[in-house]
DNA sequence: TGTACATCAGTGAACGCGCGTTCACTGATGTAC
DNA sequence: TGTACATCAGTGAACGCGCGTTCACTGATGTAC
């Protein structure tokens, strides 16, 4: 069981929270490198110098943001890349999973999507670091496959990693449709799983 | 041929291209949200003023960046999605011209990867309208290949989005390897070229 | 349990600075005759 | 060709405002005894 934290410490993280709800809901209509300090210091109600007890710059916050965009799905990278079931369950079952996980957690999607080739460094680095993790995990997972005998590491990763820009991808799409009519949902849930259907064939016969 | 301007309409062209390669070298190491009226407006050696004779806002210069890094484009795409040679060299010949094309154009190509997604609506909409319009040429080209014979006009829309998609991904892989080693820049080129050549061998057995 | 001192998250005033926008202007270019 | 007037790209001063950062502070929480 975990160490329960003094009244200092718990209230820190609450406030050191609620800059990162503030920060994510203000970035669903800027990029990062336009966020002001004082913005998000208003946003949550404390004073602009507060900022500072948690944060050296908006960069940081930023990087804090990757980290909790990013750094719990990996778990989430095993039950999606399993080899149970068909091809098209697979598929099925994954362009779920991101539709459910852009519906949950759109800002959290937003902001990913719109700093991986943002304007500040450290957090362009932040997500490229995360992402490449990402490819790392869903190549391990894909190297358990019976499909996979035969494939050299490096195409292994070749393919890992085009299954995470197309999740990226489709969850970018997701994100546009979300007030959308449930009609234009299921188009783009449609030309996700044609997408990974495809590619999916590619993959099956790619040696020989 | 064409008809020649005035002097003050061709300063004033002069004028404007000073502004839109200022903003284009301002906007490597920031986000279009963030760039200011003010910081072009030195950059190009002009009043502040002088700004609102062209554009009405950033967010407008922006736009007209949107169509200079795409609008020369479009005729690229039939000779590069033409049926001629066989699929590796046809995979080989779009590769090593999407990295020309980083070479040559590489702060057109950061904008658009970094701003597709960035905190602007309107150039957002517009980067959106360009490539719905590269994916219909894509298309319009793969539906003269034999190989597309039997193909649902859906479905050839998906691959052409699919490969729009995957031109600035690579895109985006070369530019982070710019000031690579050149061996860095032939893994990138290497992966780059396989990840196609699994879509096109998925192409090829879509059908049954 | 109580006391005395240390820590430190959050405060509030102050600073110098660059921002976007307005306005009336200047002077070179364009046009009508 | 010359003259008189219109156009309009670029100027420069001025404005009110919000920014990031500094600093000494307060008072609740933590700790040593």
């Amino acid at each position: 069981m975990s160490h329960t934290l003094g009244i200092r410490q718990a209230q820190k993280q609450k406030t050191r929270q609620a800059f990162l709800d503030a920060a994510l809901g203000l970035l669903e209509e800027q990029s990062l490198s336009s966020l002001g300090l004082r913005e998000v210091t208003r946003a949550v109600g404390v004073a602009p110098t507060a900022f500072y007890r948690h944060f050296r710059s908006t960069a940081d916050l930023g990087v804090a943001l990757v980290e909790e965009a990013l750094g719990s799905l990996h778990p989430m990278i095993g039950t999606t890349v399993s080899p149970a079931g068909d091809s098209d369950q697979r598929i099925g079952r994954a362009v779920d999973l991101i539709a459910r996980h852009v519906d949950a957690y759109p800002a959290h999607v937003r902001f990913i999507a719109r700093e991986r080739h943002g304007g500040v460094q450290s957090v362009r680095e932040a997500i490229g670091a995360q992402l490449a993790r990402f490819a790392e995990e869903v190549k391990a997972e894909l190297a358990k496959h019976p499909e996979s005998a035969g494939w050299s590491d490096d195409d292994l990763l070749m393919l890992a990693g085009l299954y995470v820009d197309q999740m990226l991808m489709t969850a970018s799409l997701f994100l546009g449709a979300l007030d959308a009519p449930e009609e234009e949902r299921a188009r783009v849930a449609d030309v996700a799983a044609r997408r990974m259907r495809l590619i999916s064939i590619g993959r099956h016969h790619w040696l020989g």
